[in-house]
DNA sequence: TATAAAATCTCTAGTAACTAGAGGTTCAAG
DNA sequence: CTTGAACCTCTAGTTACTAGAGATTTTATA
């Protein structure tokens, strides 16, 4: 709360940061609450004031929530941006571990795609009893593959 | 609540259909609760017995899930296995927008491999400052695709 | 038949990652 | 100086479960 108006700095309100990141005004909040992004300074009259740093901070969050990576992830990558001159395993950990659990994602919905697909084609459109689809979903054994699900949260 | 042990048919604990068909005790009575399930009879001491039918109902639910269907999608392919004279067109909608669904999902988490894969290759192992996964996540504009990201939520 | 272990019951609360709304205040333009 | 957009806090809702507490029932064994 300190020399909001003096210096050469120029300064954002949360909805200027929102607009420019893609982020909604509540997600910025939410975000400072649950302690990701840095408390900023206030306005007298209480409203957050964005520096540069702070911009690029929700940047980086924004961009790697778009990568995919679980908010705790995005909490040991900023601990690791703020810290230059670490090691940088525990990054490539976690991308790796990410890449993994992408390419998991990835065979289980082709492996749906090719279920679906069947499913459709084989409807006929006529009534819901003779319905390929309402089949396919009541009977396991007319499904292709017996991978999806068995387990649980195998998609999420 | 009526005859629980006289007749033929053959009753089975909620424990025994979740090891079943892969679902949780809690997810069961969960699936019960919001009206997924029918509330099936009870034995003397309250116990939940689930027949045949029942066990049917769940499987179906079960293997819609694994299918990716949300739990309102589920619903209403159930409304239309109830009653197997009416035409089948809302399943085959459902479906195609499941398919739809997958498939945005696999363009999303395909191009989200291939940044991935190149973050990682490029990572040194050195020091966090030189950490290309860390510059890649900082600056959008290293990244091959625009896409990913952008508005929000189009992986989810 | 007695007892102990396993399974079940209800209820509440927690998870991830936001999103929406109520009710009130502040900022910027005209 | 007024008005309307943007901001504030706080609570609660979303999806699809999952976990735990504390009590009761069922089942297997001695």
């Amino acid at each position: 709360m300190a020399n909001l108006q003096s210096g050469a700095e120029r300064w954002y309100s949360i909805g200027e940061i929102g607009r420019e990141s893609g982020t909604k005004v509540p997600t910025i909040r939410y975000y400072e609450q649950i302690g990701l992004l840095v408390p900023v300074g206030r306005t007298e009259g209480n409203q957050r004031r964005y520096d540069e740093r702070a911009r690029e901070r929700l940047t980086f969050v924004r961009h790697a929530r778009a990568l995919g990576f679980s908010l705790d992830a995005v909490r040991e990558l900023i601990k690791l941006a703020d810290h230059p001159e670490r090691p940088c395993e525990k990054a490539d950990t976690i991308a790796r571990e990410q890449l993994e659990a992408v390419e998991q994602r990835l065979e289980t919905l082709s492996r749906l795609r090719q279920e679906l697909e069947r499913m459709i084609a084989c409807c006929d459109g006529g009534q819901a009893r003779n319905c390929r689809i309402l089949q396919t979903v009541s009977d396991h054994r007319l499904c292709l593959h017996e991978q999806h699900g068995g387990g649980q949260s195998s998609d999420r």
